[in-house]
DNA sequence: AATGAATGAGGGTTCATTCAT
DNA sequence: TATGAATGAACCCTCATTCAT
């Protein structure tokens, strides 16, 4: 109908949430302040009122897709070349990257700074985190420990502590440990492997 | 020559710091409202002023102790018995324990949620993250590499990256991962070891 | 019945309404702090309690007597020796004194900064300035006219404004005018003579 | 090239000086809240901010312009026409009038009820009534004495006493006093003539 | 659609008042 | 009686949200 109006709205939106999962991002949700989006995006402060309903409607858009994402990068994985070794290599190089980091430490900042994050998002990332990414790559740690690539034990269990080094690590401070990615890509594959 | 209104006045304060530390460190420093503290400690709103200036320095207070306490906890590793690997893995459960994990995570929320922390206290852990825990294990690590317990490279880069680790896993819901901590701890120390 | 227990009673509230007196007359009614009564009086923050109901008590409390001593002491001055421009003199002068300043700026202040002001006090102060020091020397005045020692005009307009500048002259910054009394008192008598 | 942005700025900080001007005069700072003002101006409780950092800004404002007004209109007073004696009177007059009262009454306010009034307030304060309006009127005074219009005496002394009378008559009851300044500048006059 | 001024609910903090000792 | 710790209402100020332009 109005396509290009229908454009326009979306280059917003999504102007609007780079901003906004920038700071969400480095501040949790109840350290950001709209005028830090409004600012972080270069509008004005009433503006993002039109293209969401609240902070709150914000925050949970972007964790939702924060999560769509994770999701299907990880059903992804099993699609990957190589040994289980490999493919989880590859996807924790991916998950590292800068481009999906930030949307790892919103997830975080949900998890930690609880205050102020909505009900709904809790639940999402509870859900999410207790059943989802998990599930899918358990295969391929048990295929990783058949073919001995990889240490006993309980496949879901060294998965959700694998991810939780990986979110932790996503945690401290950006520019520091940025600089050797591929290097610690390997030491954290040495928490699975034999 | 008042050790009975001193002690009372010492009472108060811990019991204040304590539900301070709880709050600060699930909910962060801009997340966290005084009447959520007074609330966990079960006294009124205004208590709190009578032995904390302001929650900025309620904050900062918490800060410097557990940096002080970390501090002190690393330089006692060196007098821990048995191997290198041995001192760490004491090392590693100790800051794990429930006691101390809310110290911990009290200070990486203050790394994390930049917004609302006193610029005192972002130095103050600015300089303690940079220099100090990390070289005074520089030797056991060394040592453990010597008699070939532990991988080879950069010391000072393995541990800043082992205790990413280590506060990273301190922020996931700690409800879930608290089971096992001996487990986790062996994981742990595959990053370190051969 | 308890004539020692009432004593007791008596120099305790003459001691806080010394001290209060000093500090609502330096800072108005909203700019006192109980605490500052408390420490000026040298006792404990509560202690004022058990002898007045409350702050707003005990600030009428000190306005009535300061009324009630005004009031008495134009009943005087008729019994004063000396032409009217002589008792007049006394009178400005024992206004004046250090002893009966304050009481004079304390209504001034319940004059002047009406915030926090109950309204009795508003009541009595109005009506005590409107009518009664006026009216017991409106005679002297009208004799001063007569034998020609005052000027001509309303007696009451000159009086009411005669106070007001013996109030205002209370106001300005004790120090630096108590220096000249006798000298001032001389000028201000200016007003009323030919 | 914001002229209408800045007028509309400069209209609303207009209307909120002018709105706390008359309530910070009337009531001091201590007993002035923000709401008081709020009202006062017709607005919001928060609009003020955006216009003041802080009350206390917005009142050492009112201060400092206050002072600066009442400092050139010291500086015009030899310039007026007539004799000293009605130099004086204009000036008077003009100190007095509606417009300028609460100005004045605002500094009276923040000498006398000194709590919470901020330290550079007083300072300015201070500096501003032990030098600046009467050394500009010294040589009018010693004319008038010279010419035998005002009575002898140190002109310092003479227009400290004088001013202290003026500032302490803004204090009164406004409503009251009112209706006659004439008269009442007449018989101010009397201090100083023969 | 976009701006930024305006609103007002809510959080930090103070302080009059009460209460346990 | 006296203390001073404890309470909680109320004030200053911020900021999410709305609204006039």
């Amino acid at each position: 109908m109005l396509p290009i109006n229908e454009k326009k709205v979306d280059i917003r939106r999504e102007q609007i949430k780079k901003a906004a999962l920038k700071v969400f991002a480095a501040k949790g949700i109840s350290g950001t302040k709209m005028s830090m989006i409004a600012d972080e995006a270069g509008i004005s402060q009433g503006l993002s009122y039109r293209y969401f309903k609240s902070k709150e409607e914000l925050f949970t858009t972007l964790i939702q897709e924060a999560l769509e994402e994770s999701k299907s990068a990880m059903k992804n994985v099993p699609l990957l070349p190589g040994t289980p070794k490999e493919q989880i290599r590859i996807m924790t190089k991916t998950i590292l990257d800068e481009s999906n980091k930030l949307s790892f430490m919103l997830i975080q900042q949900a998890n930690a700074t609880s205050e102020g994050v909505p009900d709904n998002v809790k639940k999402m990332i509870e859900q999410y985190t207790s059943t989802n990414p998990i599930e899918t790559l358990i295969p391929i740690v048990v295929k990783g420990q058949v073919i001995g690539e990889f240490c006993e034990g309980d496949p879901y269990q060294l998965l959700l502590f694998y991810f939780s080094l990986i979110t932790g690590m996503m945690l401290q401070d950006l520019s520091s440990i940025e600089c050797d990615i591929d290097y610690h890509v390997e030491l954290l594959l040495k928490i699975l492997t034999r």
